[in-house]
DNA sequence: CCTGAAATTGCTACGGT
DNA sequence: ACCGTAGCAATTTCAGG
């Protein structure tokens, strides 16, 4: 529980456990972790309070299951650009299309890459009609997620 | 806040709202989510608890800011497969892969997709050669994001 | 589906080892 | 860094419209 040169924060094993158990679910009480890693309400208390000062800990967000009203579709899309420094605009216009819950910069072949929701596969086209009216995009490239197998935080 | 046939689940405008605030911290209080929406905070509760049985609103989760402890590095991998039909077990290798956050199954190009979090471009490689190692898994290529612009939940 | 009030549980500050 | 206590705020239950 010391703050490392420039690899980053480091954790002890109780960090480590508190933070598995917050993870899993951030209403975890201060007295059931407590429990669980052998020191008191209040110290787990004094930890959790520098991991989030420190910034290693980030707000706990409530997950809304896009499936269950009827966001059915995951895709992913990479997205050329005709010059890298149409990038910011297309970001700009990106962040009005509440279907893209993720956008990168990227090496490799794409210059833009992005992740969407949809609704069924018309939706999907919608999307990607609305994408490639976008000033300054010439082409995209589509992967369907058929199936997600793994979703999950890294392990620390 | 009706059931809806096959749609999904309907959200009224409350629901909407009580959603947004938990989405954006979970651990907003019944008492400001209900001020702030117009009803009581045992109603709040009710429809909470109704939201999460139906399964809309899933666990909150508290995040993990995995640059803090030293991952700098994003990077989406898509995996090519000998045969379709290797993906049950190369996720179930997958899965002892820490690094690897997403596994996806998807159309197009690539068999699996992956997104993995890691310290620097060497834990990159160190990754990569040890996903080229897997077995049924015949070539690689590798998107590192050198600026992730957009990352958020769908919005409803 | 909503309300108000009561009971329970959890959080946080303080003083001390 | 840790603990125990105590006061305060939050969640959750209940009886009822």
């Amino acid at each position: 529980m010391k703050n490392a040169t420039n690899i980053g924060y480091l954790l002890d094993a109780i960090d480590k456990k508190i933070i598995h158990m917050l993870m899993d679910n951030a209403k975890t009480s201060l007295a059931h972790i407590a429990k669980n890693v052998g020191i008191s309400t209040t110290a787990v208390h004094q930890r959790i309070k520098k991991l989030e000062q420190a910034g290693v800990i980030e707000n706990s967000i409530s997950f809304l299951n896009a499936r269950k009203i009827g966001y059915k579709v995951v895709a992913y899309i990479g997205v050329f650009l005709e010059q890298p420094n149409q990038y910011p605009d297309v970001v700009k216009a990106l962040k009005e299309v509440n279907e893209v819950v993720e956008a990168h910069y990227t090496t490799g072949n794409y210059t833009v890459f992005l992740k969407v929701l949809c609704k069924d596969n018309d939706h999907l086209m919608e999307i990607l009609n609305k994408l490639q009216k976008l000033k300054g995009v010439t082409r995209t490239e589509t992967f369907i997620s058929l199936e997600q197998s793994i979703g999950r935080q890294l392990k620390v």
